[in-house]
RNA sequence: GGGCCCAUAGCUCAGUUGGCUAGAGCGCACGACUGAUAAUCGUGAGGUCGGAAGUUCGAAUCUUCUUGGGCCCA
């Protein structure tokens, strides 16, 4: 007989599963077979009737490619939505996007060259339109392949005329309640266009204004200021706005002198005085009369230069004392920071300037000059009438229309406002009553809302959905009431809101509709509503319009920009029609930053695309990295930090490959070994696996990915690889193969197997599903089918406390080897022997083990009793003194066992008696 | 200028109510194996916790200040 290739009657690993991942190539490949199995609709049809998880999606604006911001996004989402399913929920996901807007009308201006004014207004808004669903298109493509599961045919989308539909209905419901109004706020203006302008719209230049000083005779002192020959010295670059003062502002805590002049006081701030004095060229020793806090001066009353009317001394933070005189000229029609103030003292707001840059009447005199012009002549009346202190020019920047380059100024307009200040307590009420993660956004949003101003909801724009209110043409009223918000709402359900520009005003309105002064003659509104508003009504349009869906939504999850944003205009529209919160909890992530904690930008050049990655890297590989870090803080990411994390896939998707190796003839039908029967150490395996599930699942539910990634990652590597797998291979291998031992081994690596493809799922998504087309006896199409496990075994306290003190000891003799090795004493574990010394614990240790040699992966081990004489070679450690030797025998040709024994079968001269037994197994 | 947040080994993160020589994985170095092989195993070297001051018997953990960074306002 010839002697037998032994390395044939082996047991070895065998899978067609790929080492490597391959992932840019055959993610697409699983991503069509979801869609083949049309995944989340057999998803939602399977879980159908448990208990509903509705994480609401806030919508990304559909405007450019995905950036790294919104692939953590949505994979957050999704990890959350595929843990939450397979936790046991009905989790629908029903995807956004936000389409109206500034950015989009900015995007057709510029691409298509085309001039807003002279496209007419229904063409301008399809270009948008069409425009906005080519990107939602292509975002979507994009979204997918990332591998997150949601109703992706079905959408929303803020310009669907359903949606638009139930926008109006929301703007109805809060002009019902009283919460809209009609108030002035200064927008930027550009007088040669006759628009209102963006911020985005306006574009900085250096320009030459005028910089006069000018006096305000102090009218009422307050008991502070003498009243007499006594004036305030305001500075500005903008004359012209002089007849819109209503206030002068002081830095509360600034120090204001008040300096005699030629026999007249001036007040000005004490750091600014010297500077103020040269200016006006005034020589000499200043006589300071008197120094003043300026909250001492609050309410003082001065004199308008030249209109009719008082000017007021107020306090605000924004006063610097970088140039001027510390007290600041505060016109609230015209900048800002006065309007803003203004707000607090209650202030008028004044604009006497119309539509073309000219003054109305209330300018007096001035009225139908140019606004530009009146400079001129408002100087040389102040100098007449005595009130200019100085008067000089300054170069500066100043904001320019970004059309025609003409300097624009800001004009209070009529505008739109939700009233924040009917409902602020209730808001405040609410935020108390949503569960933050992280905490401090209760902090954060709290203050947002406790001192925001009203909600502007009106824009001078035509890619909007429009503020649906009619005014009588006969008296001006406006109208707005549940008939014609009834009908305009239909009407947009039906024709979308292109409906409310292609039709005149007559048509919208209801039948009979007859104003108070009984008008029946109407106009119809030409603003927009701020996007935030649209988006800011998702929960309604959304949450409680699908029956999938419910209200209010269990989570929103975005970044942290959206506190100011879509949390917060949520939040005024749900309080504001429904009294409540739309969400009961808020998840919010912190920003992408580069490597080494820095912004991203293209400029710079330092930014990670989330698309070259999938396709360098693959989607699970950005997914865990999503899952590695701490979202809720700011995160980094750089191609080393990828590297990284793809080390971390690599040995992942090793685990998997090694248990689908060994398990290739495994049926678990029928090759199961019942629990009571396993080797202890498959228990022990077992038992660990049921303690990393447990943790695994805690970390989904708590939103820890992190904890599931470390879990994951370290069973992997510490628990399976370097022990588990490692100690017991030989035994895989060399034993017959429905041995009870092998059997054993495989029952322990398929519940794993079964168990750890699970837990990886909501991350590893297309990794999972790929394992699971190889994994025996498994059913369901996707592992996203299927849900989690109670773990295969009940955690046992005692086992693994036993068997944590044995990989102690493991630990030690370990080390004791290494030192072997690099004597040369042994190579490869299975050539050494060992001489244990234990005291009398770890005696008892030792003895516990079943197979010690094995898991000690050496070929003999002596234990001497404790109290035993220690050779002086030994190597003293812990409880233990280890002696490592060579040893002693031949090496068995097939198990690689080092034994005295190899040839005592006489028909299998070069291997071990054990082999020689099994061997039988595989040569028939 | 204001509100909120972040800062622990090269990297990603742990470090309960302040208390043993600050941990893990990866990476790195060295070594082993060649029956998980574009794999696998072992050993080891790396932080004094952004900086300063303070409270305390004792602080990465508390206080103040400070530096750098981020989001949102102004």
């Amino acid at each position: 007989m010839e002697k037998p290739d032994y390395s044939k009657t082996l047991n070895l690993p065998e899978t067609e599963f790929p080492m490597r991942g391959n992932l840019p190539q055959r993610e697409p490949q699983i991503q069509d077979k979801w869609n083949e199995l049309n995944i989340y609709a057999k998803v939602q049809a399977k879980q159908n009737g448990k208990p509903k998880f509705v994480l609401h999606d806030g919508p990304p604006y559909a405007n450019g490619d995905i950036h790294i911001g919104h692939a953590m996004n949505k994979i957050l989402k999704d990890i959350i939505v595929k843990s939450k399913t397979m936790d046991g929920f009905d989790a629908p996901y029903v995807p956004g996007w936000d389409t109206h807007g500034m950015p989009i009308e900015h995007a057709i201006i510029k691409s298509k060259g085309i001039n807003r004014h002279e496209v007419p207004v229904t063409e301008f808004r399809q270009m948008c339109f069409d425009y906005a669903l080519d990107f939602v298109e292509r975002q979507k493509g994009q979204f997918q392949r990332l591998g997150v599961r949601g109703d992706w045919e079905n959408p929303y989308i803020t310009l669907q005329p359903r949606y638009e539909a139930a926008q109006i209905r929301v703007f109805g419901e809060m002009a019902k309640r009283g919460y809209i109004y009609k108030g002035l706020k200064p927008v930027y203006y550009c007088a040669a266009c006759e628009t209102a302008l963006a911020e985005a719209e306006v574009e900085y230049a250096d320009k030459t204004s005028p910089s006069i000083y000018v006096k305000f005779a102090v009218k009422d002192g307050k008991g502070v200021l003498p009243t007499e020959h006594t004036s305030i010295v305001i500075w500005t670059t903008t004359p012209w706005t002089l007849p819109a003062n209503v206030a002068i502002a002081l830095g509360p805590d600034f120090e204001y002198n008040l300096v005699e002049v030629n026999g007249e006081n001036l007040l000005v701030a004490k750091e600014l005085t010297a500077a103020v004095l040269k200016t006006a060229g005034i020589e000499g020793e200043p006589n300071i009369v008197g120094t003043f806090l300026g909250k001492d001066l609050e309410r003082v009353v001065a004199k308008h230069p030249f209109m009719d009317r008082e000017s007021l001394v107020i306090l605000g933070d924004h006063v610097t004392l970088e140039s001027g005189t510390g007290c600041v000229h505060t016109a609230p029609g015209h900048g800002m920071e006065d309007y803003l103030v203004g707000l607090k003292y209650d202030l008028p707001i004044l604009a006497p300037v119309d539509g073309q840059g000219k003054f109305t009447a209330d300018a007096g005199k001035y009225a139908g000059q140019f606004y530009i012009k009146a400079n001129k002549a408002i100087a040389a009346d102040l100098h007449e009438s005595g009130h200019m202190l100085a008067e000089k020019s300054l170069d500066h920047s100043y904001p320019h229309c970004w059309r025609c380059k003409n300097p624009v100024f800001f004009r209070a307009t009529e505008q739109w406002f939700g009233s924040i200040d009917k409902f602020r307590e209730q808001l405040l009420e609410q935020i108390k009553a949503v569960n933050w993660d992280p905490h401090w956004g209760e902090v954060r949003l709290h203050n947002m809302v406790a001192d925001r101003t009203d909600w502007c909801i009106s824009r001078q724009r035509k890619w909007g959905v429009p503020i649906p209110i009619f005014y009588c043409t006969d008296c001006n009223t406006e109208i707005v009431t549940d008939e014609t918000i009834d009908k305009v709402s239909n009407l947009f359900a039906e024709h979308g809101s292109q409906v409310w520009f292609e039709k005149e005003a007559h048509e919208l309105v209801p039948e009979g509709l007859t104003c108070s002064c009984g008008g029946t003659h109407f106009r119809k509104e030409s603003d927009t509503m701020d996007v935030w508003f649209d988006s800011g009504s998702s929960h309604m349009a959304v949450c409680e319009a699908r029956e999938e869906l419910h209200w209010p939504a269990d989570l929103y999850l975005e970044g942290s920009d959206q506190y100011r944003g879509w949390f917060n205009s949520s939040l005024s529209t749900g309080v504001a029609v429904r009294g409540q919160a739309p969400y009961k909890m808020i998840l919010s992530h912190g920003f992408t930053l580069d490597g080494e904690g820095r912004k991203m930008s293209k400029s710079i050049g330092n930014t990670v695309d989330p698309l070259k990655v999938m396709n360098q890297y693959g989607a699970d590989i950005l997914r865990l990295w999503v899952a590695s870090v701490d979202f809720r803080a700011d995160t980094r990411v750089s191609d080393a930090i990828l590297k990284q994390v793809a080390e971390v896939y690599r040995k992942v998707r090793n685990t998997f490959r090694y248990l689908l190796g060994n398990l290739n003839d495994f049926d678990p039908k029928t090759d199961k070994v019942a629990p009571e029967q396993l080797l202890e150490i498959d228990r022990f395996a077992l038992n660990r696996f049921t303690q990393v599930s447990d943790r695994v699942h805690n970390g989904y539910r708590k939103y820890d990915f992190h904890t599931v990634y470390v879990e994951i990652n370290n069973f992997c590597t510490v628990d399976l690889s370097s022990f588990y797998f490692d100690v017991s291979k030989d035994r895989m291998y060399t034993v017959a193969p429905s041995a009870l031992e092998r059997r054993s081994a495989q029952t322990a690596m398929y519940e794993i197997l079964v168990g750890l493809t699970k837990l990886v799922a909501p991350i590893l998504s297309h990794t999972a599903d790929e394992v699971w087309g190889y994994v025996p006896g498994a059913e369901e199409e996707s592992v996203q089918l299927t849900e989690w496990d109670d773990a295969p075994v009940a955690f046992d306290a005692e086992l693994d406390r036993k068997w944590g003190a044995v990989l102690t000891v493991r630990d030690e003799i370990l080390k004791a080897m290494e030192v072997a090795r690099q004597e040369k004493v042994i190579g490869k574990s299975l050539t050494a022997a060992l001489d244990l010394y234990p005291n009398a614990e770890t005696l008892a240790v030792l003895h516990s083990v079943p197979r010690l040699h094995e898991v000690l992966g050496v070929s003999q081990v002596n234990v001497h009793e404790a109290g035993a004489d220690v050779p002086g070679d030994a190597v003293a450690y812990a409880g233990l003194a280890i002696r490592v030797k060579a040893a002693a025998g031949e090496t068995c040709e097939r198990c690689r066992v080092v034994t005295t024994e190899v040839g005592t079968d006489p028909n299998h001269p070069t291997i071990c008696p054990v082999c020689a037994g099994n061997v039988v197994h595989f040569l028939g």
